[in-house]
RNA sequence: GCUGGGGUACCGAAGCGGUCAAACGGGACAGACUCAAGAUCUGUUGGCUUAGUGCCUUCGCAGGUUCAAGUCCUGCCUCCAGCACCA
């Protein structure tokens, strides 16, 4: 027996050995070359449990390509750039209680906690610390490298610069204006993580429709998401009780409620001006003009309508049900067509325009969906709230519209949606207007509102000939797994431009419009290549880190000077990144993005080689979070267990886009196997008793082994170290097990196993692997070490067959043992088995594994030795594969 | 609501037209070893049966295609991720 391993102890001793020695910094040289990594992490706390997994699977490639002969880089920077610990900094220095508390929990002491008013300090603290967890954990990562964003690190924040003057020449940054949700007090956007109240809530698209009144300037402004309904307009409704304005409006008088007077200061005209307040009276039974149809409509009073919701005014259109039936109860009740001055015979003379087919219902929509839902009148508010739900709904996903439709006939009722929006809006008949999905509350406590924000720069990812460049490197690549092709190729349809800049936040500068600062996603597109000369652009004065510098390093442009011809050999080495990895929840931006600034910068043979998606790691089952008790810290993680354990246990929790899980109940049984294996390894090679020559349970374990190797191998090619792990090294040991119980070792085929076991593992668990190596006698280091190729000719299915039939043998006795144990009562201690000749050999080499499996003594004889064969025996005749037996 | 990915025995998970009562790993139960515990090894783990067999019921739910369906099609339920200016 081997002495008692301190994992730990040799984790520790193997890291300071990796690093003196620096095996992982990587210099380009004339072996092939393999770049992976994965996001930076954004560093407002210790890194998690999450993270671990994320790196320990680039950590597990890395190693693996490593052993498989190619020079490899994995390099690690860490993110500052955003708002999150920016906005914390500034907490701190304003002492907000809330704050303050986090800090103490993250074990920072009052004394301390004033420093992290300044984002530097969270850089000075957290990155060290990030660097010292990821080294404990074992990754192979090249610290050379390692930089942080933002302004901090000046080289990096000129190199975002450089790209995003590179995206402006070709027309790519372009000014724009869209709805944020938006602090009135704070003066800036507040993001859906960043509230007090209404996460989840977004803006919400409506279109303000012009209706023109007759015989005056004024203009009526209707809100709706249904502009397809104008071809069924009918009438419009007012408030009869509200508060009515006419506003300037550049140089158009708008009546609308008096409460939106603030929204369209906010979203369409800052110089919006109230010119005098409007009675409902003065506007109902008055005639209007809408766009898309040629009638005049006339003005209705509708209790339903607020004069403070939306614009105040609403169009109606009777497919709707509660229009519907509000114009019922109107045209039944003559004393409120008196009240309000109605023209009785034009109200009367309203009816439902069909302009939608819906298969499956009648032609009048609104009638037929009432009656559905037992509508029976204007009264039964609830029932027509959830009717009108219902059909927008169906109308939605199954509506046509009617040939009485102009240009949007035939078109389906999204299709005539976008043309009409787009219709409308080109043609000065409507504006877009935004509203909140629901109530958001800012931190400071101010409710927010829309603002539509002018003069935004944007990455134009809605540009048609950038999408096509985008597919076609994204068709390129290769995807780990295949399965998330599909989302890819939605999201980049999808996408839209992208705001890249925001008011506030740590980062870079936009550099021709220094009130900008660029947002966090957008700094980190195509950093990658960074990377392949951070450590040495360090050692080039600030002053002469150019545009001309990058220009010549990564695009080959110009004659460059002599100190940056370094810098080109080693962009040009490494790039391009073989594989980004990442979580399933960046597919749809960084990624994406990522995908988007290679196609424009740099020429196709620098497109990214694939990229690698990943599920959310669950602890025990469960997300983890902070207030579930669930939340662990690389560092927690690390006091308790060692980092093999923690690896291999991260890898085997799952693989493929299915989020993994992290089971603490697998921790303690790993260690064992761990321990033992090292025990094994290191007290059988060169030392185990066995025969010289070769049996057939040699080649029966050769069989299992190359076959696991060769699958177990694949797996590691395509990243799936789940089934990696279980193939190199649970399949692997079941197979050792069987050999071992067969009892016909032999000491060569032992050796060449132990080698081949523990070097399988060591992408896993590599600590313990170099010492095992260590110990076998080796020099070298196991990480350097060469992958096994598996020998495809040791693989023969017919070693499966017969291990099936010794298998069969042993359950059937143990199976009719118990039978005449429980029959007849009596205990049997000896089996023979009867089987052909040719058998023979291999029963007698599966005899040990029988009697194991049988707690029997077991005879095997061939059928042609008469002496001890009972033909008259009740126990069957023998067949291939299928012996007789006789028990004694 | 939309887009993508899932739902398999106690749990995790493979399987993607027949060789499936369903690999593999946990767990549980039983046995061996041990003074004992742990570790290790062996067996059992849908039901009923049988001197080594045969049958029945199962792979989210409901239908369908097929000689044959976890495996293909349709509808539904349900879980995960994303739905934008945000890391």
């Amino acid at each position: 027996m081997a002495e008692e391993l301190n994992m730990q102890k040799i984790e520790a001793k193997w890291q300071k050995k990796w690093e003196k020695e620096k095996i992982f910094e990587a210099n380009p040289n004339n072996k092939k070359k393999f770049f992976i990594n994965f996001p930076y992490p954004y560093l407002n706390g210790y890194l998690h449990l999450g993270h671990a997994f994320s790196s320990v699977r680039v950590d597990v490639m890395a190693r693996y390509k490593r052993m498989q002969g190619f020079n490899v880089l994995f390099p690690q920077g860490w993110h500052y750039t955003g708002t999150p610990v920016w906005a914390a900094a500034q907490r701190i220095k304003e002492k907000e209680p809330k704050q303050i508390k986090m800090m103490k929990a993250m074990g920072f002491l009052d004394k301390d906690i004033g420093k992290f008013s300044d984002i530097q300090h969270w850089a000075d603290v957290f990155v060290p610390a990030a660097k010292d967890d990821f080294s404990k954990l074992g990754n192979s990562i090249d610290w050379r490298r390692s930089f942080i964003t933002t302004s901090m690190n000046p080289p990096y924040d000129k190199f975002v610069c450089w790209q995003f003057r590179k995206l402006k020449e070709k027309g790519l940054v372009v000014t724009g204006e869209h709805p944020v949700v938006w602090c009135p007090k704070d003066n800036m956007p507040i993001g859906d993580h960043d509230r007090g109240e209404g996460e989840g809530e977004t803006t919400q698209d409506f279109i303000w429709i012009k209706f023109r009144m007759k015989n005056s300037d004024l203009i009526l402004m209707a809100g709706t998401t249904r502009p397809d309904a104008l071809y069924g307009q009918t009438n419009l409704w007012v408030d009869p009780k509200g508060d009515y304005v006419v506003v300037k409006v550049k140089d158009e008088k708008w009546v609308v409620g008096k409460e939106v007077v603030d929204k369209i200061k906010n979203q369409y005209c800052p110089e919006v001006k109230i010119v005098e307040k409007i009675d409902p009276k003065q506007l109902i039974g008055q005639w209007v003009k809408g766009p898309l149809v040629n009638n005049e409509i006339h003005i209705l009073p509708a209790h339903f309508i607020k004069s403070n919701i939306g614009s105040g005014i609403v169009y109606s259109a009777l497919e709707d049900p509660v229009d519907l039936y509000e114009l019922k109860k109107i045209q039944s009740d003559k004393t409120y067509i008196k009240n309000f001055n109605l023209d009785e015979k034009e109200v009367k003379r309203l009816k439902p325009i069909f302009i939608i087919k819906v298969s499956g219902m009648e032609e009048n929509l609104g009638e037929s969906i009432g009656k559905e839902f037992g509508v029976k009148s204007d009264k039964d508010v609830n029932q027509l709230e959830v009717a009108k739900g219902e059909l927008n709904k169906r109308v939605f996903r199954k509506g046509v519209m009617n040939s009485n439709c102009g240009i949007c006939a035939g078109k389906s009722v999204p299709e005539a949606q976008i043309i009409l929006k787009k219709k409308l809006v080109d043609e000065k008949d409507a504006i877009m207007f935004y509203e909140l999905s629901g109530k958001v509350v800012c931190r400071c406590l101010t409710p927010a509102i829309v603002k539509v924000v002018s003069d935004q720069w944007y990455l134009k990812y809605g540009d048609k000939n950038w999408k096509k460049s985008t597919h076609k490197e994204l068709d390129k690549m290769k995807l780990y797994p295949e399965a998330v092709r599909p989302q890819f190729n939605y999201v980049l349809d999808w996408l839209n431009d992208w705001a890249c800049t925001h008011h506030h936040g740590a980062g870079t500068k936009l550099p021709w419009d220094n009130k900008w600062v660029i947002e966090s996603l957008s700094d980190s597109t195509i950093y990658m290549a960074y990377y392949t000369i951070s450590h040495l652009i360090k050692d080039i004065p600030e002053d002469k880190i150019t545009d001309e510098l990058f220009d010549y390093v990564f695009l080959g442009k110009g004659s460059g000077k002599k100190e940056w011809k370094k810098l080109k050999e080693e962009f040009e080495y490494w790039y391009p990144i073989d594989i980004r990895s990442s979580g399933k929840d960046l597919v749809q931006n960084h990624l994406s993005f990522c995908l988007f600034n290679h196609s424009a910068i740099f020429p196709e043979k620098q497109w990214p080689g694939g990229f690698s998606v990943n599920g959310w790691l669950l602890v025990n089952g469960e997300k983890m979070s902070k207030s579930k008790g669930n939340f662990f810290t690389i560092r927690e993680m690390l006091e308790k267990y060692p980092a093999d354990v923690i690896r291999a246990n991260l890898m085997f929790g799952g693989e493929g886009i299915d989020d993994p899980n992290f089971d603490f109940s697998n921790v303690d049984l790993l260690i064992q196997k761990l321990k033992n294996w090292a025990d094994f390894a290191t007290t059988n090679y060169k030392t185990a008793k066995g025969s010289k020559e070769e049996t057939n349970s040699d080649l029966i374990f050769q069989h299992h082994l190359n076959g696991c190797l060769k699958l177990g191998s694949e797996a590691m090619e395509n990243m799936m170290f789940r089934t990696a792990f279980d193939k190199l090294f649970n399949q692997m040991q079941r197979a050792l097990k069987d050999y071992i119980n067969r009892g016909h070792t032999n000491q060569k085929v032992i050796n060449d196993f132990i080698e081949i076991q523990t070097k399988v593992i060591a992408p896993f668990c590599p600590h313990i692997t170099e010492e095992i190596w260590e110990k076998l006698g080796n020099k070298g280091f196991i990480s350097l070490a060469k992958w096994p190729a598996a020998d495809e000719s040791k693989i023969n299915p017919k070693f499966d067959q017969e291990e099936q039939i010794i298998e069969k043998v042993a359950s059937d006795i143990n199976n009719i043992l118990k039978i005449v144990l429980e029959k007849q009562g009596v205990k049997k201690t000896k089996a023979y088995i009867y089987v052909l000749p040719n058998e023979l050999n291999l029963y007698n080499e599966s005899i040990d594994l029988i009697k194991k499996k049988t707690n029997l003594e077991i005879t095997v004889f061939a059928v042609n030795d008469k002496s001890k064969y009972d033909p008259e025996s009740k126990s069957g005749k023998t067949k291939p594969g299928k012996p007789a037996i006789h028990l004694e």
